[in-house]
DNA sequence: TGAAATGTTGGGGCG
DNA sequence: ACGCCCCAACATTTC
């Protein structure tokens, strides 16, 4: 019998046997050899945070099950590493599935290049966006710049997402001797923080299938008010999947559709239409990460203090509603998308910190950390962004508390020193009476910190400061 | 995908 | 019956 040619399937953040257009090309006439690369020709500041190593450790663990036991991993530069492999092994054929970050793109253009100089065929694949970054213009070409227009007219207007792909049904798959193990690529962190905050998750394709199976049916149909309120789970909660791509934007994006035509259904597609938009804007802004889309901002006066900074990193701040998020966080791995706003205005705001402190400590910590969302959405909340919240938009952690977390729950959930507070104090502790704390067991600044900035007077001052950055406009 | 200040309206108590 | 005040509820404006 002759034996089909040799194809090596290159996984990077389509960790999936499903709905993927690259293996779906090559599974039906190769012989597939399924490789991983930890990639350390990435830029520093691009590396992957300790979350995202951790998630994509145990994405890989189970992707070698589904792949019977014949994934292989390497650790280096994927070009070295994909000409030494061609070398030892009869390879006609490498796929992937594209990624955007902009070094990435970068990259595998020049390992397509290299590749294809030397003989094998290269064929790439778009396996985690709706529609591709380039494809989405204004009728004169330009990029849009703001979401609405975005969406409505460049994505909706366009043709409807590619239809989902089945798994292929059978695979012949073969190894590499060359293989490391998991443990030779040392994802785990060496802190105990892992393995509490592990618990939360089930990191594998079939987990993501059964995460938007229970999102359809329990969230989508409330989606639309339930998804403002952070002590239900009313949220899909599947970024970190999409971001490692156990799930593809399309499978969720067609089962979601599926359901009929309601505002809780268009709202939570319109979502999915912020990443690609986050998207668009990183591949039209490469430096999106580090450069304000706005100038002006660029000789902003931001604040510095480690000690805030701090206080902010581990929920010491004060401010209950403030803390909570940056609790469940550092405990889950997981923020709330309205606690996200919160937090992100009060250090942007509040502390006036540079949204880069709060760029890197979500890159850090966040599952779904992603380069294209992380930075869109921090420049979003810092007001600098191309299609941002207006400068006066300042979230009062209290108020939002009160309105979108009425009952406490979300608050005493993560801080339990604060549970025995009646709900009228529970989002601002500094102005209970004495013996309304007594009663509680609350001594501030024992139990609990004092607020370490007055949110009044931080509110007004970050007013006057981002006001003053018309002038220059 | 705000919040706070300011403005407007309308009902009810009361002289 | 009427005007006046108070105030809550809602709307508008401003940062």
């Amino acid at each position: 019998m002759q034996s089909k040619p040799l194809a090596i399937y290159w996984l990077r953040q389509d960790l999936r046997l499903t709905d993927n257009p690259a293996l779906h090309t090559v599974a039906q006439d190769h012989q597939i050899l399924p490789i991983y690369i930890l990639d350390y020709t990435n830029p520093k500041s691009d590396q992957m945070g300790s979350a995202s190593r951790l998630w994509l450790n145990r994405s890989l663990l189970d992707l070698d099950n589904s792949l019977d036991g014949k994934l292989s991993l390497y650790h280096g530069n994927p070009l070295t590493i994909l000409q030494e492999i061609i070398t030892r092994l009869p390879v006609k054929t490498v796929v992937w599935n594209r990624c955007y970050e902009p070094w990435r793109i970068a990259r595998d253009k020049q390992i397509k290049s290299t590749l294809e100089n030397a003989g094998i065929t290269i064929k790439s694949f778009n396996g985690s966006l709706l529609w591709e970054p380039w494809q989405v213009n204004k009728t004169d070409g330009s990029p849009y710049k703001r979401f609405t227009p975005f969406y409505r007219k460049g994505c909706l207007a366009a043709d409807p997402p590619r239809n989902i792909l089945p798994a292929p049904a059978k695979l012949e798959l073969t190894g590499d001797q060359a293989s490391l193990t998991l443990s030779d690529l040392n994802l785990t962190p060496k802190i105990g923080w892992d393995q509490p905050v592990l618990k939360h998750w089930v990191i594998s394709e079939a987990d993501a299938q059964d995460k938007l199976s229970e999102f359809i049916k329990q969230g989508l149909p409330y989606y639309k008010g339930g998804r403002d309120l952070p002590a239900k789970r009313y949220t899909s909660q599947l970024a970190p999947y999409l971001h490692f791509g156990q799930l593809s934007p399309n499978q969720v994006w067609h089962i979601a559709r599926q359901q009929g035509d309601d505002r809780h259904i268009d709202h939570f597609c319109s979502e999915l239409g912020w990443r690609e938009f986050s998207y668009n804007l990183l591949f039209h802004n490469p430096d999106l990460r580090t450069q304000n889309l706005q100038s002006k901002f660029d000789d902003f006066a931001w604040e510095e203090n480690t000690d805030h900074l701090k206080a902010w990193q581990h929920g010491q701040t004060g401010i209950p509603m403030v803390d909570a998020g940056m609790r469940e966080l550092w405990h889950t791995g997981y923020m709330h998308n309205r606690v996200r706003m919160i937090v992100g205005s009060f250090l942007v705001k509040n502390l006036r910190l540079h949204w880069h402190h709060g760029e890197q400590w979500f890159w850090d910590t966040l599952f779904d950390a992603d380069h294209a969302n992380n930075s869109a959405s921090w420049q979003w909340v810092a007001g600098c962004g191309a299609d941002a919240a207006p400068y006066f938009r300042i979230f009062n952690p209290v108020t939002q508390g009160q309105k979108f977390d009425g009952e406490g729950h979300y608050v005493r959930r993560w801080i339990p020193e604060l549970a025995a507070l009646p709900n009228q104090y529970l989002f601002n502790p500094w102005d209970a009476p004495a013996d309304v704390l007594n009663d509680a067991k609350v001594h501030l600044g024992r139990d609990y910190p004092m607020p370490i900035v007055d949110l009044k007077k931080s509110r007004e001052a970050a007013l006057t400061a981002f006001a003053n950055l018309k002038a220059y406009s």
